[in-house]
DNA sequence: ACCCAGGCGACGA
DNA sequence: TCGTCGCATGGG
């Protein structure tokens, strides 16, 4: 638990001693993709449908128009508060490398987004670097999302679209998101999912390998991108994707592999070691982090 | 212009 | 089973 002490105050929430979270590291590490920061700093964004603006105001993190309830039904979940990154860290920090890791960035969480989301987002991954994602996700919202109401002053953001909506859809009319060989990877997994073909609230809790190969039915769902899933959908984070950056990361810092002690959260570790390796001027070599 | 990106499927050995 | 290649597109 990250936080003990919550209240609504003039329609806000306001997490009062939020400890291990930091905006800038959670909602900019390329796990999430439609989060948006303001000038003033705060961040605003949408999930499950719902509108949401946050900020960090001197140790406090505060949901601006957001009831106490929603908080509870939504937010605190989503932002995984509920888990102790203390004790997270207590166990990755044993290991001086991840200690590095995770003093370079301390208020990274891994977020639990939607599921039918973060499938998406990371089919459309592939292949593909952060900002140009960060687009094609824009504009499939953009193009296909429905409208979210936000308060006075902010403008409307969409919602993702359901697989439902998508279902439907034919690779044409995906062409104005842009996305390449990747539209009609989207269009197998709406498919599934909206027939009821591939159920994924199951994979909470099936037992992983099976889970894995549940997902790696979908057509441009190979292990990388079943593991993204599982991971940032479906909040499993034992399970741990290998992309071109943790590659080297391990071949460099963990030729021997990770301690084995790491894999009950392996997937916490590695986003420590991602953001690590690609933002840490001096966390490869020069030969190795551009080879 | 050029390289490569949070990979995957198809294909051949 | 394993290595190699093409894939759409555009950010840096």
């Amino acid at each position: 638990m990250d936080y003990s002490l919550v209240y609504e105050s003039q329609g806000s929430t306001i997490v009062a001693d939020i400890k291990n979270l930091d905006l800038d590291q959670t909602l900019d590490c390329g796990q999430s993709f439609r989060w948006r920061r303001l000038e003033d700093a705060s961040w605003e964004g949408v999930a499950f449908g719902r509108y949401c603006r946050l900020s960090l105001e001197h140790g406090g993190l505060v949901f601006h128009g957001t009831p106490l309830q929603e908080f509870e039904a939504v937010w605190r979940d989503y932002f995984d508060l509920t888990r102790d990154y203390c004790a997270v860290k207590k166990l990755l920090g044993s290991d001086e490398t991840m200690a590095k890791a995770i003093a370079f960035a301390p208020g990274l969480r891994v977020l639990r987004q939607e599921p039918w989301e973060a499938l998406c987002t990371f089919i459309l991954s592939q292949n593909n670097n952060i900002p140009r994602i960060k687009g094609l996700v824009e504009r499939l919202c953009e193009t296909f999302g429905a409208e979210v109401p936000a308060p006075p002053g902010h403008l409307p953001l969409r919602s993702f679209p359901s697989a439902k909506t998508l279902a439907d859809l034919e690779v044409e009319d995906l062409a104005p998101v842009r996305a390449g060989f990747r539209a009609k990877y989207i269009l197998d997994a709406a498919r599934r999912v909206a027939s009821g073909q591939l159920l994924l609230e199951p994979l909470y809790t099936m037992e992983l390998e099976e889970a894995r190969i549940a997902l790696r039915t979908i057509h441009g769902v190979g292990p990388k991108v079943a593991e993204c899933a599982l991971l940032y959908g479906f909040g499993r984070v034992e399970c741990m994707p290998v992309d071109v950056w943790i590659r080297r990361a391990l071949d460099y810092l963990y030729p021997e592999g990770m301690p084995g002690a790491f894999a009950p959260v392996a997937g916490l570790a590695q986003q420590y070691l991602f953001h690590y390796v690609r933002h840490a001027p001096d966390a490869l070599p020069e030969t190795v982090a551009k080879k």
